[in-house]
DNA sequence: AGCAAAAGTGTATTATATTGCATTTTTATT
DNA sequence: AATAAAAATGCAATATAATACACTTTTGCT
C-alpha cells in the first residue's frame, strides 16, 4: 500500500464519519499537525501512529501476502 | 495490528521464504540493523519502511475498516 | 459579500527511526 | 566439541517523524 493510499483512505474515512482533523487528533492522541501531514501526502508515518489513528477510525492495519493479480 | 504482531509476521515470512536478514534488508534496501530491530520487536517503524520490507516479501500493508467482531 | 470553522503551510524544537560498525550470542552442521 | 553462519546487541552518528505555535488559505453557511 503506497503512501498516497494511506492518506487518501484516512481521509475519506474520516469524512465518513464526519469529525473535524483537530477531533481525531485529539482522539488518536497524535498531533494536530502530524495528522494534516499525513493526510496531505506528506512525511513518512510511523506505524504507531497509523495504528493510533486507525483505532480511532475504526480501522485496522494489516500486513498480508499479496494476492497474485489474475 | 499491534506492533508485535507485525514483527512476527515478517520473521515468519522471512522464515518461509528461506531467505536471511542480510538478504533481505540487502534486497529490500534497509538498514540490517533497522530489520533485525523490528523483527525483534524494537522500536517503531515507519510505513515506507514496512513497505520496502513487505515488497519484497510478496506481502502488503492494508488499511481496512476493522470487521465487527460477531 | 462577510463570517466562522476547518484545513493547509512554514518554521523551529524535540524525540526517535535508521544506519553502520564492532562485538557477542545463538543456531546448525560436521 | 569445534566451526561457521546467522542472529542479537551496544553504541554513536545522521536523518527525519512528531509536535507546538503562528499564520494563511479554503470551505461552507447565512
Amino acid at each position: 500500500m503506497a503512501l498516497l493510499n494511506l492518506s487518501k483512505i484516512i481521509k475519506h474515512r474520516r469524512d465518513v464519519l464526519k469529525i473535524t482533523q483537530e477531533q481525531l487528533a485529539e482522539m488518536a492522541e497524535v498531533g494536530l499537525r502530524t495528522l494534516k501531514s499525513i493526510e496531505n501526502g506528506k512525511g513518512n508515518p510511523t506505524v504507531s501512529t497509523i495504528n493510533k489513528l486507525a483505532k480511532v477510525l475504526g480501522m485496522e492495519l494489516k500486513l498480508e501476502i499479496k494476492k497474485t493479480g489474475f
